[in-house]
RNA sequence: GCCGUUGUGGCGGAAUUGGCAGACGCGCUGGACUCAAAAUCCAGUGGUGGCAACACCGUGUGGGUUCGACUCCCACCGACGGCACCA
């Protein structure tokens, strides 16, 4: 009988699911093991091979945990929430809610065709009011604890979609989604507090084990620098300048300063001889994108304002100029340039004729600014210190004289948590005719989102909400009037925490049992694409502090192990995509080749981590193979075969033993393509053998399980157990078995090899050196030469270096 | 420009601690089976030279450390990903 995958697959399937086979219990004996995907948004194409990719790694991993004895949390759910879905609803007129289920039931059938071990039962969906209510819960806590706020912001607009977009949701000065040319805007927004945990953010990366360039983005991104505020006061005026700098010891090298066009200090201080210039210039600025006043402008522009800063610590009149390269949105939106060692600085002062004044010995700054480190010169009570003393000694000379302080500063900005969409979370704030505005209170959540059919731009910024009116206009016993907060939140908000809710899905009281919370966190394994970086796994990690501080969760952090798969690229190393024709389908190849030669093929493709292309050849490979693995143990009228049988010949003994040690340690660290070429080996040794122990093919079928796990219960039953193999003690192995008592030592002249021989284990440095010089082929190397030193290492190899 | 990842046969990749480069798979070649083909099983397969034993060359490029380097160090080149004047 051949191996008929799509009736093993269906049956097996059917076993699990009937039999809850992967069902987790809280079973605090054991210890546990909580492996995640990142849950996927159910779009309408469906799934495609990068999916299986991750699911399968988790699943090996959950599969192998399990017959370790441990207790594992695998569950699945979805992330619904998401524009393309409203946009397909204002194109169609439907209601997002509907086609998102259908989506869901599609991904579900798809997913559950893999023959992945997920808790079926722990499914969760973010647009499912049980769910969202504490999504909306979780920001009544923000909100109480201050870190939720109002605030008209500059946010990126899309013009054609009508919707505000988060800065890390536009690329190259367009939409990431909907690809429209994005213009700025300001809004009232939900914004949430994110840099009050700025410090934390940074520093907890060290305890997790992360891939390091993930943890190096998080860095970047948060952009911590340690410096100093400086206060400059302005010629003829009452007001200061502040501004931040990370090199305060290059006070004395400041030769003039810079606002951001924007900063609020431009029309107080400007001059009237300079006002036109400057209000022109801010003109020229305004109508300009992100991306022009960044990446196309090379050339520094700016325009002077006419008034000048004193120089605190020496006195000088310094002139202030406008310009764009100053940012408002970071720092105070205000520089002390010193063009001597700034490259930025030098490039604009150079340009329009400003003093360059070097204050630290080094480099040649006609030619070029001085960046690095050297003796402080032209700098009074700073000369002849290094940078670290001079800016330990300016910033004391500056908190004395009430001129500044050491200050950090960080890159990370707070994060805008609304969008005037409808398919979010509403946020469950009221707005009083009053002037005032209050929460929904906590036993009426979860704040439903309501039902439309005709989903219309308001028009106005504000999302299809506000078309509703008889859920938007409330009215309180009081008779004031209010209204709905019409900002939904953003697809990241459910995804921030749904991993607390896998350990207690239907928890009606708590958003998840303490109890159960304290034995399943951390999350142990977390796998996902390297696309979720930054911004998934930044916004999860300052809920999960949040809640920590609330008491709510016991860690602190909410992923132990994060490990991002590659991409599987097309065959022809692109980027699958629709327009390059290269896109693969998961269903077709389930359905020609099976899902156990998906799994198998995605895992034995290369390193998990990397990059891979799809190969035709490739696929059709691994299902040879498990057609090789079926007829080692099935013959043709579907029995086992006679070779498997009690008498062991002993000629397996040692490559089973390797195998079950190689399998199990790659497993245990995730090389799941070397774990499959060792059963390979396994099997081309097998298939060498007249007889097969039946304890090692048993053993071999648990190896196989994790990988295949439809066929390895196929042949587990075959072989005479009952089912399952889930749960079935994962094998040992002996290693007096792998040991030789015989090796094969290597023999080097110059380091290169010139001969080898057999020789016991135990085999002292002597007779070693004795073997290597008796060599015929290394005598051809070493006659007549001056030996000069004999390198041995007992039972591997001996160099003999000659001269 | 900066940060990160990466570079090994015709292709995907292996070499876990500095110690036989190319495991395993694909492809290709040959053999067995077959009337034949497919499938399957067995064997071979980095390049050059040689009947062979074997020799020389070979892990992006150039240098270095070492008895010995795919592995460590320095400089450079290419590919991929991220960031964009962050003071």
């Amino acid at each position: 009988m051949t191996y008929e995958h799509q009736k093993i697959e269906q049956k097996w399937q059917k076993f699990w699911s009937d039999n809850h086979t992967f069902k987790t219990t809280d079973d605090t004996s054991k210890p546990k093991y909580y492996a995640l995907d990142m849950f996927p948004y159910p779009s309408g194409q469906g799934l495609h091979v990068g999916h299986p990719e991750g699911y399968t790694a988790t699943d090996i991993m959950s599969r192998f945990k399990r017959a370790k004895g441990f207790n594992v949390l695998h569950p699945m759910g979805w992330d619904a929430f998401g524009l393309p879905a409203e946009q397909y609803a204002m194109k169609t007129g439907h209601n997002p809610a509907d086609f998102t289920s259908q989506n869901v039931a599609h991904f579900r059938e798809q997913i559950q065709s893999l023959g992945l071990s997920y808790d079926w039962d722990r499914e969760i969906n973010t647009t499912d009011p049980e769910y969202y209510k504490w999504t909306q819960w979780i920001f009544e806590k923000l909100y109480e604890k201050g870190l939720a706020y109002e605030s008209k912001m500059m946010v990126n607009w899309d013009p054609i979609d009508r919707v505000v977009l988060a800065n890390e949701e536009v690329i190259d000065g367009k939409s990431e989604r909907s690809g429209n040319r994005v213009e700025r805007k300001a809004l009232r927004q939900w914004v949430l507090k994110i840099t009050a945990y700025a410090d934390r953010l940074v520093d907890d990366l060290e305890e997790l084990d992360w891939p390091e360039a993930i943890k190096e983005q998080q860095r970047h991104w948060i952009g911590r620098s340690k410096g100093a505020a400086v206060f400059f006061n302005i010629d003829h005026s009452d007001k200061q300048i502040e501004v931040y700098t990370t090199r305060p010891d290059t006070l004395f090298g400041a030769s003039y300063m810079v606002l951001a066009p924007e900063h609020q200090l431009v029309n107080e201080i400007v001059t009237d001889e300079q006002s036109q210039a400057v209000s022109d210039y801010r003109a020229m600025i305004s109508a300009k994108s992100d991306l022009e006043r960044t990446d196309l402008n090379k050339d520094k522009t700016g325009v002077f304002t006419g008034a000048y800063g004193i120089n605190p610590v020496n006195g000088e009149k310094l002139p202030i100029w406008i310009a764009d390269y100053v940012l408002a949105s970071y720092g105070t939106g205000a520089i002390m340039a010193v063009p001597a060692h700034d490259e930025r600085d030098f490039e604009f002062a150079n340009k329009f004729n400003l003093t360059i004044k070097p204050v630290i010995e080094g480099g040649d700054i006609t030619q070029a600014p001085y960046i690095g480190d050297g003796v402080h010169i032209n700098s009074d009570f700073l000369n002849g210190f290094d940078k670290v003393t001079a800016i330990d000694n300016i910033i004391s000379w500056l908190e004395e004289h009430g001129a500044g302080h050491s200050q950090t500063n960080f890159r990370l900005r707070d994060w805008i948590f609304s969008r005037q969409r409808y398919w979010g979370e509403p946020i469950p704030v009221i707005h009083w005719e009053d002037g005032t505005k209050s929460l929904v209170p906590e036993n009426e959540l979860p704040l439903l989102l309501p039902r439309a059919t005709e989903l219309r731009p308001s028009g106005n910024g504000e999302s299809p909400l506000a078309n509703l009116t008889d859920w938007l206009e409330v009215t309180r016993e009081d008779g004031v009037k209010g209204r709905r907060e019409t900002n939904t939140m953003p697809q990241w908000a459910g995804s921030s925490w749904y991993f607390l809710r896998f350990v207690d899905p239907h928890n009606q009281e708590k958003l998840a049992d303490p109890d159960k919370l304290k034995y399943w966190m951390n999350v142990d394994l977390y796998v996902g694409g390297a696309e979720h970086a930054v911004l998934h796994l930044l916004y999860a990690r300052f809920w999960h502090k949040f809640l920590y501080d609330l008491g709510v969760v016991p860690t602190k952090e909410p992923f132990q192990k994060l490990v991002n798969q590659g991409m599987i690229l097309g065959g022809n190393h692109e980027k699958m995509s629709k327009s390059k024709g290269n896109v693969v389908n998961p269903d077709d190849i389930v359905a020609q080749f099976g899902a156990d030669t998906l799994r198998v093929y995605e895992m034995f493709m290369g390193p998990l981590t990397q990059s891979k292309p799809w190969s035709e050849e490739g696929i059709t490979g691994s299902r040879r193979w498990l057609d090789r693995v079926w007829r080692l143990l099935v013959d043709d009228a579907g029995q086992l075969r006679d070779h498997v049988t009690t008498v062991n010949q002993g000629d397996l003994d040692k490559v089973y033993n390797q195998t079950v040690k190689k399998v199990t340690d790659d497993v245990e660290n995730m090389r799941f393509n070397t774990a499959i070429s060792q059963m390979m080996v396994f099997v081309n040794e097998a298939y060498k053998s007249e007889a097969l122990p039946i304890d090692y093919m048993n053993g071999f079928t648990q190896l196989l399980a994790p990988f295949a796990p439809h066929m390895a219960e196929e042949l587990w039953l075959r072989l005479g157990h009952e089912s399952s193999i889930t749960y079935v003690t994962w094998p040992e192995y002996d290693e007096t078995q792998i040991v030789d008592d015989t090796v094969e030592i290597i023999f080097q002249v110059n380091g290169k090899v010139r001969g080898k021989a057999k020789v016991t284990r135990d085999i002292d440095k002597n007779s070693m050196i004795d073997l290597a010089k008796a060599d015929e082929n290394v005598q051809n190397f070493i006659d007549g030469k001056e030996i000069r030193k004999i390198i041995a290492i007992p039972g591997k190899f001996i160099n003999i270096v000659v001269g």
